[in-house]
RNA sequence: GCCCGGGUGGUGGAAUGGUAGACACGGAGGCCUCAAAAGCCUUUGCUCGCAAGGGCGUGCGGGUUCGAGUCCCGCCCCGGGUACCA
């Protein structure tokens, strides 16, 4: 009796044969060749998303491949098991976040588990875990004690009426408070930070040697964003401030300074301020802080608010006198906090010079039909001085070297890139081990007593308040240093410190002593290959970098580990009808419906034909029809074994046309698989199907169809894991994932026939099979000798002939 | 605004400068069936033609080339990132 093709039985046999596989668990002494495979461990949200079945399922068909080509793989996966949500949800139903993150943990990692996905689970990591925490905290306290930690003042949305910080996405879009409807300001408190600037330069150019998507690397060069420039000291006349430093990038136009600006943040703004202007000034000030910085940047275009400030500063190059300004379009954090004003080459020098009534000096010649207006480009210098005729690029150099030896400034280079504010007033995250004692200072913990561990007899209130902040017995402690009186902190961490080193952990998570052994990141790491989405790729990839560079500094990895993802792969969004599908915005298509019906194997399928990996994936009203196509393929699969009988041996397998087809196919399905396009290989696949079952119908020699149908199983492994699974070991007895990938037979494939198209005056006209060791003057024969040709060239033979041999010849007549 | 991607049948998409539309979805017709579902077969870019066969076709306009979806120049449109970073 035939039986059909039940997939949701054959996948949950599988996968309770795979609960206690060892096929995917490594060992640091394994020794074949290594390669260590990441998926970007995901936050626990729930069961299973699109999202997550299309990344995990790229992972997957890495990790059974490369299995398959002898490789000892390191396929782990842990959850970032802090975070908002699980604090949000404690607030609204009252339920402790860990009970309400461990559900959601269970209810993920059950999902990925349906969908046949090979871990080695030995090894998973929970962010919220102590035995994490406790080594998250050791790290903090080595960047610390390295130098790469500090704290230092810094603005945080603050509610004027809940009393409390807010995080950015609890501020409503006029500013106001989604709790209390009070106006949001921005006010300063004590943070930490970590000194990933000091690595601006190694993480901007390392990023070359990367074997990333160029749209990342990108990125990552815009956020750090390196200058180079200049520093100018300006003398201010008419205030006690003596004198202010502006940035520039264009010291070459310094002779077309009509005004300067700096920031209302500016430390010494008041100072510079001439007396009579200082109530306006301040007014200014005080207005401008009580704007979010969104709504200071935003609105305005071409109008430049600010105010003089009644004194003037001296321009070095020619000693004259401009108006000194303080305007919200030049920033506090970036550069030096001021600017000198040079309407002629800048847009937003012009628009403020415009609206405030300042002329303009042109320092480069504009080009022909330029139309006015600011011009940032390369020219000759004009109005400059001794830099009168130069180009652009040559007076940038001779300012720089004038201003080195006049004494009125220097080179100089600024970033874009600010340090890592890591510091997060909530409960639900890694406690930062500190305690501040008012003599000793910020003292960390004693590594003996970490993990420093949040109290759970806390209460989750709708204030907005990290309630550890008001625990007393976990605030109220003595200092380590001293024994006295202290206070602890209660901020934790950024999660994204949790995420910065989970990628070490995995090499040995089972170590107690240490975060991570050196030895087993040294084998492991770096990830040969990582996958995740391009909503990471600058500040968690930038992140795990910087933390990176750091430890092998400090030692704690080995010196020559300098950047953790050798390759990555970013893969497309879901969008359902072109927007983003999201559990907000409650339109997710989840994957157990699929599971339920269609077989994991059938959606893991889709996944991989629907388009380039890369691409985003459109959900539509037609997504479920072509699952459905894909479960139907795999049907035909699963039914074809039972027309070819089980042989063995294959030494009866003819050389024929029949054989070089298959291998054509096979060739194709490998190559998809290493250059990231399995909708490709899919398309081979289903192909290779296609051609067993004309070779069935045909009567094809048994031996061949027992070959072809093996190889197709072996090579279904990585992306229907359960299915080839079922299918080899019911024929054969054995696990197809312990198989070798099948290999092609080069020399067969480069001496058979080939296709040489011929061509008329350009124009395709006849395919014929040809040698391909093929001459030309054999070509040019064998091609007039074809009928439709011949009348096409006529009496007098080609004009000229031009042949890209074994591929095409093109007769012109 | 700037920086990346990308525009190919009704749809998803394929195509190292060399047969455009592979593979699939959907559609049409047929076989099987009392009927339906499932399955199988044929067909399916547009167009002229009874046919054989021809012409046109990869967002638009130029160019390079024997030959361009692919390379170059200039536009248009869509998606993403970023946004007063001096």
């Amino acid at each position: 009796m035939k039986v059909g093709y039940d997939a949701p039985a054959i996948e949950k046999k599988w996968q309770r044969l795979w609960e206690d596989s060892e096929t995917y668990q490594v060992s640091t002494d394994d020794p074949r060749p290594k390669a260590y495979v990441l998926c970007m461990y995901p936050y626990p949200s729930g069961p299973a998303h699109q999202g997550h079945v299309r990344n995990y399922t790229f992972g997957d068909v890495n990790v059974r491949f490369r299995t398959m080509n002898g490789m000892a793989v390191l396929s782990p996966l842990g959850f970032d098991s802090f975070g908002l949500p699980a604090e949000n949800a404690a607030i609204k139903t009252g339920v402790h976040p860990r009970i309400f993150t461990d559900e959601r943990i269970a209810e993920l990692k059950g999902s990925l588990k349906r969908l046949g996905a090979a871990y080695d689970w030995r090894r998973e990591i929970k962010s919220h875990d102590p035995s994490y925490i406790r080594w998250s905290q050791f790290l903090f306290i080595q960047l610390l004690n390295a130098g790469l930690a500090y704290q230092s003042e810094a603005p945080v949305n603050w509610c004027p009426g809940c009393k409390t910080v807010l995080a950015n996405e609890q501020v409503l879009a006029d500013g106001t408070c989604e709790r209390s409807g009070d106006l949001v300001i921005r006010r300063n408190l004590r943070q930490w930070f970590l000194r990933i600037t000091s690595y601006a330069d190694e993480l901007l150019d390392d990023l070359d040697q990367l074997d990333w998507p160029e749209r990342v690397k990108t990125m990552q060069r815009n956020w750090i964003g390196r200058s180079v420039g200049a520093e100018i000291d300006l003398e201010v006349c008419g205030s006690e401030a003596g004198k202010i430093t502006v940035f520039t990038t264009r010291p070459d136009t310094i002779y077309g300074m009509t005004f300067a600006v700096v920031a209302p943040e500016h430390p010494a703004i008041l100072a510079l301020a001439s007396p009579e202007r200082i109530d306006e000034v301040g007014a200014y000030i005080a207005e401008v802080a009580t704007r979010s910085e969104l709504d200071r940047v935003s609105g305005d275009g071409g109008f430049k608010k600010g105010v003089a400030l009644g004194t003037f500063v001296v321009n070095p190059a020619n000693g004259q006198k401009v108006p000194l300004y303080v305007a919200e379009y030049v920033l506090g954090h970036y550069g030096t906090g001021a600017v000198m004003g040079v309407p002629g080459e800048d847009e937003r020098d012009f628009d403020f010079a415009g609206t405030h009534g300042i002329g303009v000096i042109e320092t480069v010649s504009r080009p022909e039909g330029w139309p006015g207006g600011a011009y940032p480009g390369d020219g000759v210098k004009i109005n400059s001085g001794f830099l009168d005729g130069m180009t652009v690029q040559r007076a940038k150099e001779a300012a720089i070297t004038w201003l080195e030896s006049s004494g009125f400034g220097r080179r100089t280079v600024k970033y874009r890139l600010r340090d890592w504010l890591v510091s997060r007033q909530r409960y639900w995250g890694c406690p930062i081990p500190i305690i501040h004692c008012e003599g000793c200072g910020a003292v960390p913990v004693p590594v003996e007593e970490l993990p420093v561990l949040a109290p759970d007899d806390v209460e989750f209130l709708p204030t907005g308040e990290s309630p550890l902040a008001k625990h007393i017995g976990f605030s109220e402690v003595t200092c380590p240093s001293c024994g006295g009186k202290a206070r602890r902190e209660t901020d934790t961490m950024d999660t994204f410190v949790d995420s910065s080193w989970y990628f070490l952990r995995f090499c040995d998570p089972f170590a107690e002593d240490k975060p991570f052994d050196m030895a087993a990141v040294g084998k492991w790491m770096p990830v040969d290959q990582y996958i995740g989405g391009v909503e990471h790729a600058i500040l968690h990839l930038m992140y795990a970098r910087f933390f990176t560079k750091a430890l092998s500094d400090m030692g704690l990895v080995p010196k020559s580990l300098r950047e953790p993802f050798s390759k990555l792969f970013t893969q497309g969004m879901i969008r359902l009808e072109g927007s983003k599908m999201s559990k907000s915005k409650g339109n997710l298509v989840t994957p157990q419906r699929y599971f339920d019906t269609v077989g994991a194997d059938a959606l893991r399928l889709f996944h991989f034909f629907v388009g380039p990996p890369s691409d985003d994936v459109d959900w539509t009203s037609q997504t479920d029809e072509m699952i459905e196509g894909c479960h139907r393929f795999l049907s035909r699969v699963f039914n074809l074994g039972f027309q070819i009988p089980v042989l063995d041996g294959a030494d009866g397998i003819p050389e024929n046309e029949a054989v070089l087809e298959l291998m054509r196919l096979q060739d194709r399905v490998t190559n998809g698989i290493e250059r990231w396009a399995y909708n490709t290989s899919v398309a081979a696949l289903m192909e290779y199907t296609n051609a067993l079952y004309r070779l069935v119908a045909a009567g094809a020699d048994p031996y061949l169809l027992e070959h072809g149908y093996r190889t197709l199983l072996l090579m279904l492994a990585p992306f229907t894991p359960h299915l080839a699974a079922e299918v080899y070991e019911q024929r054969y007895g054995r696990d197809v994932h312990l198989e070798r990938w099948p290999q092609v037979d080069r020399e067969l494939l480069q001496a058979a026939l080939v296709s040489l198209v011929v061509q008329v005056n350009g124009k395709m006209r006849e395919v014929i099979e040809v040698d391909p060791k093929i001459t030309e003057e054999e070509a040019i024969q064998t091609a007039l000798a074809l009928p439709k040709v011949a009348s096409l060239v006529g009496e007098g033979g080609p004009r000229r002939v031009i042949a890209k041999l074994p591929k095409v010849v093109n007769l012109l007549v």
